[in-house]
RNA sequence: UGACGUGUAUCAA
């Protein structure tokens, strides 16, 4: 069964789910039978593939198998919600698994939270995020990036400058998603300046720019006129 | 021995 799951989620890393349901088909002609963590890992291609509802069609079938989902399915179907913005589908999810025995955790949480910024409903996700606290989830460094990136993308900088420092507080080291984050959302209100700065911190903080810290910067240069500089 | 969460640009619609 692992060797199986194993090759099929390599399919589903990259992709090709289509190939998982094949290896599916073909180990069960092997004798052997997927479990939980198989029919997860399919559930999770079919999602990140944008078809989201055939993941909860075999969410469906596994039960039928007396195969049954646990937070890891759970929190790969709320994802996959989450990721096409259906955030009222995912809630439901939510009290299902609730009542089915498994407590959100901090993954649950992060992914409602990522949800709620992609669709710029930032204070919810501040909610959710105070709310975590209250279950003892402790926020972590991915948890505080998707926060700030919230904040940023709806021009809120300066709350997310605020977040970043709160996060350091927390013993969470600002890494380099974090600042390009924050350097993007510098840029996109025109603090160029601020966002270079940001750079050379960087350095400082023993974390030094990407190609994407620098994308963020040099599209921001561009943007404002400034192609020399860029 | 196997599964889930975070960043940039461009083009497209």
């Amino acid at each position: 069964v692992i060797t199986y799951t194993t090759l099929i989620d390599g399919f589903c890393k990259k992709g090709r789910v289509w190939e998982g349901l094949v290896l599916v088909a073909k180990m069960i002609r092997d004798g052997c039978h997927p479990d939980t963590v198989t029919y997860t890992i399919l559930i999770d291609g079919l999602c990140r593939v944008g078809t989201v509802d055939l993941g909860l069609r075999l969410l469906a079938q596994m039960r039928l198998v007396a195969c049954f989902p646990n937070i890891v399915t759970y929190n790969s179907l709320i994802d996959g919600l989450c990721k096409e913005g259906r955030i009222h589908e995912s809630l439901e999810v939510v009290a299902k698994m609730i009542q089915d025995g498994w407590p959100p955790n901090k993954i649950t949480y992060t992914i409602l939270i990522d949800g709620l910024c992609r669709v710029s409903m930032v204070d919810l996700a501040l909610g959710l995020a105070a709310q975590m606290r209250h279950v003892d989830c402790s926020l972590d460094i991915i948890t505080y990036n998707i926060l700030i990136d919230g904040l940023c993308k709806v021009d809120r900088v300066e709350e997310a400058l605020e977040l970043a420092d709160e996060m350091t507080r927390d013993g969470c080291f600002q890494d380099i998603i974090t600042y390009s984050n924050l350097i993007d959302g510098l840029c996109k209100v025109g603090r160029v300046d601020s966002a270079f700065r940001l750079i050379a911190e960087m350095r400082h903080a023993d974390c030094s720019p990407d190609i994407i810290s620098y994308t963020a910067l040099i599209n921001g240069l561009c943007k404002e006129g400034r192609v020399h500089e860029a």
